[in-house]
DNA sequence: AGCACGCCGACT
DNA sequence: GTCGGCGTGCTC
């Protein structure tokens, strides 16, 4: 900082990017402060607002210059001398993020730091550092050890002798780990590992050798509710560590406190949803990311990054081992080790002996129709029969229908009428449980209507059936059988999950009727039968992604059944479909992810696909569908002359989305794709700044954002 | 994104 | 008379 000329700095602030706007902002350093370093977390005017900001750096650290003769405005100061800057390492990270996911430097910083951060005042932020710092640090519920349960507990506090396949999964974490400390920088580990191969035990091996050297381990999950069973092995496993978790589901003050607990370092493991890719860590030295290919990772909102993608990233830019774990990867991560970039480790065989349940197909098309008057079918009579046989036998059963409510639509059998939802283009469910009408999209619910709204016809039918529906048929077909249901509906209420989930590991339950929420990652023992009821819809979505989603699921769910090696002999995985012959059923029934995932890619590969190919998707919404489709027209013409790498970068036409209309808005999108990322990213960075003027030209249009690597198309 | 301003409709 | 609907514009 010179002498004599008052200071300035470039701060990100939470101001979306615009074209004529330069980020970060300039501000000027009261007159008697000394210059905030950068990373320091620093209260600034803004507008007419006053926003917390991150400082950059000097005034070199803008994009650009100021307009001539702009009047710079005077920062307040730092949020709280305690706080530690945000490490230069944090500030690339979070550079590259907003520069690939083409969105505002600010908008990214801000978005993934604490929100309580910015509510704090430094006052109150300075007591909550100095009593984090103090020791009596490791508050009580950083590790809550209360949400442990019996079968986490049962979970040897020193770890058992390794299978084979875990020793060697070992070994490649140490191998990382030896690089690491030679200074090179190891690829990532893609753990292939089968469900109940015991991935989990390799993460503790991993962080194990991480901590002991002194470092601290990052995890990411997919989900909120795998993290207390994570959570718990975790705190079993390392007594006296500090354990910090990180997910919206937190009280505000109390995600702020384990933020900060990493942070400045008191923090050994960090356990976390997507946004914990950002935490800033000082002595980082793994990162574990579980169930890699679930697309809850990317973020669907604002800057629509990839936690996992990130997490890569990360690694290499700090040399740290990232370990990558799943039964299913995803086929961007499969075709990664493939090309050797990753370093796959396989672990197919299931610890203590636990067999992979016999695969069993119910042909719908062969289910007998009922007769005039008699209640339909609820199940094939053989599933029906096994699920009674395993009740008999004090045997669990897990029955997945991916549909919440009763009945998906209403009908009127006078006039036609159904269940639509006025401001999308779906159906909204029947709830019988509350008797409303509910748009699982968009929100909208309204009590259900005793007459039909169009002709007041009295008798208006649910078609189709949810678990609700299916919980309750079940009920009355097995009448000796206990039956709970478990999905987002039940799961609403706090600790709802938690208190379900320990009535089934106790027993007190003989079948389970659940979504996808029971599928993913819960250590069931005593199932040993597993039902998909109505799987098909993904074989045929025009999502090309859907099949992947369906093999994962349904390889997820086969992974529920008989994880107690005792009771696992004779296990069964049932598929109601109608079409029992299809390649992707016949490699669940082989088991075989490695035959799946070769053929999915050697189709994406001749179609041109991801990974093959990278995509990058413009999304318009706008009150009129024409108004969105004009616009994403000529914001398809400016591709070609946004810069010379468009001959590289392939435009498709605009086309309605699977769901064209959403709350209210008509939606468009619009896909680029390009054999060569850097090229896409070059067009993508000229292309937008001219959708920003283009959308000045279309009245009515409502937002428009850019999704590079989509996941859901 | 906030957060203002501004310009028209239905209330006390 | 003003309370408030959401269109428009700005943020170093």
């Amino acid at each position: 900082v010179s002498e004599g000329e008052s200071s300035i700095v470039a701060v990100a602030v939470d101001a979306p990017l615009h074209a004529g706007m330069q980020e970060p902002l300039l501000y000027r350093v009261p007159a008697g402060q000394a210059a905030p370093a950068a990373g320091t977390p620093v209260r600034v005017p803004l507008g007419r607002r006053r926003a917390l900001g991150v400082v950059w750096g000097g005034a070199e650290a803008a994009g650009a210059p100021p307009p001539e003769g702009m009047v710079l405005r005077e920062l307040e100061g730092p949020l709280a001398a305690a706080l530690p800057a945000l490490p230069g390492s944090w500030r690339e990270l979070v550079t590259f993020t907003a520069g690939y996911y083409h969105r505002g430097l600010g908008e990214v910083a801000l978005s993934v730091l604490p929100p309580a951060l910015r509510r704090t005042s430094p006052a109150a932020l300075a007591r909550r550092v100095a009593r984090l710092g103090a020791g009596l640090a490791v508050p009580a519920d950083a590790a809550t050890a209360a949400t442990a349960r019996p079968s986490a507990a049962r979970a040897p506090l020193h770890a058992t002798a390794l299978s084979a396949d875990q020793a060697a999964a070992v070994l490649a974490t140490e191998a990382a780990a030896a690089e690491r400390a030679a200074g090179a920088t190891p690829a990532p580990i893609l753990l292939f590992g089968a469900t109940g191969s015991g991935k989990t035990e390799v993460y503790l091996r991993a962080a194990e050798a991480a901590l002991a050297a002194g470092g601290q381990v990052l995890v990411l999950v997919p989900e909120i509710n795998l993290t207390p069973q994570l959570e718990a092995r975790f705190t079993a496993r390392f007594p006296g560590r500090v354990i910090a978790t990180l997910h919206s589901g937190l009280p505000p003050a109390r995600r702020l406190d384990h933020w900060l607990l990493a942070h400045l370092g008191h923090a050994d493991l960090v356990l976390g949803t997507r946004t914990a890719v950002f935490t800033p860590m000082p002595r980082l030295s793994l990162i574990v990311v579980d169930e890699e290919h679930d697309a809850s990772f990317k973020q669907q909102e604002g800057a629509r990054w990839s936690a996992r993608d990130l997490a890569v990233w990360r690694g290499r830019q700090l040399r740290v081992p990232v370990l990558l774990g799943s039964a299913t990867p995803s086929l961007e991560s499969w075709a990664q080790a493939d090309a050797g970039r990753y370093r796959r480790v396989a672990m197919p065989a299931r610890i203590g002996g636990g067999a992979w349940p016999v695969v069993r197909f119910a042909d719908l098309a062969a289910l007998p129709r009922p007769a005039r008057g008699q209640p339909p079918v609820v199940l094939a009579p053989e599933l029906l029969a096994a699920i009674e046989a395993r009740r008999g036998r004090g045997q669990q059963s897990l029955v997945l229908l991916n549909r919440r409510g009763f009945a998906p639509v209403l009908w009127c059998g006078a006039c036609g009428w159904k269940s639509g939802c006025p401001h999308c283009s779906a159906w909204r469910v029947f709830h019988k449980s509350d008797r409303t009408l509910r748009c699982h999209h968009c929100g909208f619910t309204e009590r259900v209507p005793r007459a039909c709204p169009d002709c007041g016809n009295l008798d208006i039918a649910p078609l189709g059936r949810g678990t609700e529906k299916l919980a309750e048929q079940l009920a009355a077909a097995l009448p000796q059988a206990r039956i709970a249901r478990i999905d987002a509906d039940t799961a609403r209420r706090a600790g709802a999950l938690q208190r379900d989930l320990a009535a089934v590991h106790a027993g007190d339950v003989d079948v389970i009727v659940g979504t996808q929420i029971v599928a993913k990652g819960h250590d069931f023992r005593r199932i040993t039968l597993v039902a998909a009821v109505d799987p098909d819809g993904a074989l045929f979505s025009s999502d090309f992604r859907a099949p992947e989603r369906l093999f994962a699921l349904l390889m997820q769910a086969a992974g529920r059944a008989g994880r107690d090696a005792a009771v696992a002999g004779g296990s069964e995985m049932w598929v109601q479909t109608a079409f029992p012959h299809h390649p992707l059923y016949a490699a669940l029934a082989a088991h075989d992810h490695a035959a799946f995932a070769a053929r999915q890619l050697e189709e994406r590969a001749a179609i041109g696909l991801p990974p093959f190919v990278h995509l990058a998707l413009l999304r318009a919404e706008a009150k009129e569908l024409a108004v969105a489709e004009a616009f994403a027209r000529e914001a398809a013409g400016l591709v070609a002359g946004a810069a010379p790498e468009a001959a590289a970068v392939t435009v498709h036409a605009p086309v309605p989305p699977a769901l064209r209309r959403l709350a209210g808005a008509e939606r468009v999108q619009l896909l680029l794709e390009s054999q060569s990322r850097p090229a896409l990213q070059r067009v993508l960075a000229a292309w937008l700044p001219q959708l920003h003027a283009l959308r000045a030209r279309h009245r009515g249009l409502l937002r428009y954002a850019v999704d590079v690597d989509p996941v859901a198309i």
